[in-house]
DNA sequence: TCACTATATTCCTTTTTAGCGATATGGAGG
DNA sequence: CCTCCATATCGCTAAAAAGGAATATAGTGA
């Protein structure tokens, strides 16, 4: 049952169901998702940490950057229908698409100093 | 994406999802669910609303009492998944025992001074 | 090793939520 | 109309959650 509370308020805030319907479009990095939310880069983190022990979203590194995408085997079956649950949900809900064409734009490359 | 929160939002919290499971397996007023979850009976109230307004539960007037079950027909599509989804994920859950034994004692009648 | 960069964590403030007691509402019966 | 009862709502307090700025961490390249 704390499972569940879990992956129930991990998908309780509008942000964090930004980010999913975002990452069920293309892997992003930290960097990039701020971007496209234009909210702080410590928000994001914590954003995506909830998501992450909720099961819903997976993280894998590479160099500076750490990659994030929607869970591929999540651990927690409850996760794992509600990532199925979402693919509908989120492919067509109204009230996504200012992120999305945001998201178009969101490029690492641009978004850093190097 | 309001509606998806709203959804969400009512199924993250450990009372309301017992509320759930509950009225999975009978109709119940207010007073019983009260005595069932031993909680203030404003609480429960405020519970019950907050799942009504996301479509997950319907209420229906008998007399002074107010028969609660799981939502029948639920116009909010995404209610409507959840509730499938719900019935499995609770069959099984575990944690829901000891409430779901004190259920079987609640009873109007002897919760009730007339 | 040093400087630099992306991300994580900490600290603090503001907002939201859960809970309770007290009061209000509305139906039932005298 | 008046009283009683089940439930809803209000007012308040305490705890949790979201947000940002600042700092810590860890990888990279010189």
């Amino acid at each position: 049952m704390k499972k569940i509370v879990k992956v129930m308020k991990a998908l309780s805030d509008p942000n964090r169901l930004r980010i999913m319907k975002i990452l069920s479009g293309k892997t992003m990095c930290v960097c990039e998702l701020q971007y496209t939310l234009s909210l702080a880069q410590s928000s994001i983190s914590k954003h995506l940490k909830i998501l992450e022990e909720a099961d819903l979203v997976s993280s894998k590194k590479d160099g500076l950057w750490v990659n994030y995408s929607l869970s591929d085997t999540p651990e927690n079956p409850y996760a794992k229908d509600m990532l199925e649950t979402l693919e509908t949900w989120l492919a067509n809900a109204p009230g996504f698409d200012d992120i999305m064409f945001r998201a178009l734009t969101a490029d690492r490359q641009n978004l850093t100093r190097s």
